[in-house]
DNA sequence: TGTACATCAGTGAACGCGCGTTCACTGATGTAC
DNA sequence: TGTACATCAGTGAACGCGCGTTCACTGATGTAC
């Protein structure tokens, strides 16, 4: 019973071996980093919640710099795969805004350090212009991830999206990013349901659009 | 002529000294911190820039944390004055959302350095609930100036606003926020009119809304 | 106005600490024969 | 299958540095007489 996972730890290759290091190490830094923030977690820190040694660290990254890009950006593109998902599998047509807004903010308030730690590292980033340069492709990703899907739903359901759909997402995630700023630092300052409404103010017909071709739900969005 | 400001300054009461040091070294912070960041710089880079020693610093504020909350706190203070009147001058009924958004880039662009110190600072507050609650204050009464102004502008001008003021209020306070953090990073990933575009879209009469009280600008806001 | 003492803003040096990074070493894994 | 050497992931200790904070001191200002 005790000797389970030494023993089977002593049939790994080495390549594996490293792999698995490398892998507790930044489950370890994702855990750290986002109870301490960045700058405020040790590599120490990091090493001991993994069970290892600073030595470890420097063995598998360049750098701390290095550790927490990678750690982020594997966050970033795991995010981008379930973003799609995610939408797809709870939103009734017509119903994106309110189903949109609730489960970003209840992803919101489970993972508030995590979004801590995002802010912090953007801070970072708009001071360190070549790691921004590095960061941003992930984030274009996650961006045109998000504009597909907004567009495949427009087509669907035979709404015309009020911006060039580009702009559209890169205006919610900031409208997004800034509502969860504010909550970070006073949750009892943002209602919960802002984010919802300002997407159903923002997805609703206005005066000069047609009507929306009959059928579905004509008079939905209200 | 090189001993006057000296002579002048030995006509000074102690009191008088005293705060001239004070404004010193918060401007000497204020010029510190938005170049190096409020972690980056330290009280050594303060003080020398203010032309005093660090045990100047110790002598008008208890810590690094008090002076920069000192320092913002008067710096939220002189924007809350300014901001109605910067409006009321230069919108014309009808062109708050155009020149509320290119007057908030513009002054974005040229106090780049301070916006990223208010991120990093309420990274900072986020994980320092204490230091949060007063600084909630200052961004109230901000947030309140802009409310009156909004509130304001929508009877003079008989359009009904698309929220309650305050939560339209916090709302465009974020997405600002998060159009700025994301042109702080890259400014080349965000339009330079997104958010003037975005307010043209909030502020839009919507289906269902009755037509605009007669004279004034029946069409205007398209 | 002048003198003697009190106050206290700012000095300058020292303290203590934590942290990122480096490095010689080790022992388990890999390789060649 | 077994042996001898090479490799290299991870160890553990040391290095060096910067920084926030403290503190005994000083000299200019204030106060009392």
């Amino acid at each position: 019973m005790m000797g389970l996972v030494p023993r089977a730890a002593a049939r790994l290759s080495r390549e594996e071996k490293k792999a698995m290091t490398r892998a507790k190490l930044l489950d370890a830094a994702a855990a750290v980093f986002a109870r301490k923030g960045f700058a405020g977690a040790s590599l120490d820190d990091v090493a001991e919640e993994a069970g290892l040694t600073k030595g470890a660290v420097y063995s598998n990254f360049e750098n701390k710099d290095d550790l927490i890009e990678v750690l982020l950006d594997e966050r970033l593109t795991r995010q981008t795969e379930e973003l799609g998902k995610l939408i797809d599998e709870r939103a009734a047509p017509g119903q994106e805004a309110e189903i949109g807004g609730a489960l970003y903010m209840s992803y919101l308030e489970e993972n508030r350090d995590y979004y801590l730690l995002d802010f912090e590292y953007a801070v970072h980033l708009a001071r360190n212009p070549k790691l921004a340069r590095r960061s941003s492709q992930g984030h274009a990703r996650l961006e045109s991830a998000m504009a597909e899907i907004m567009r495949r739903r427009a087509v669907e359901e035979g709404y015309e999206l009020p911006l060039p759909v580009e702009d559209l997402t890169k205006a919610l995630f900031a409208l997004g990013s800034g509502i969860t700023l504010q909550r970070l630092i006073d949750p009892a300052r943002v209602p919960d349901d802002l984010f919802a409404r300002m997407l159903a103010l923002i997805f609703e017909p206005r005066q000069g659009d047609e009507e929306p071709a009959a059928g579905k739900d004509g008079k939905a969005k209200r």
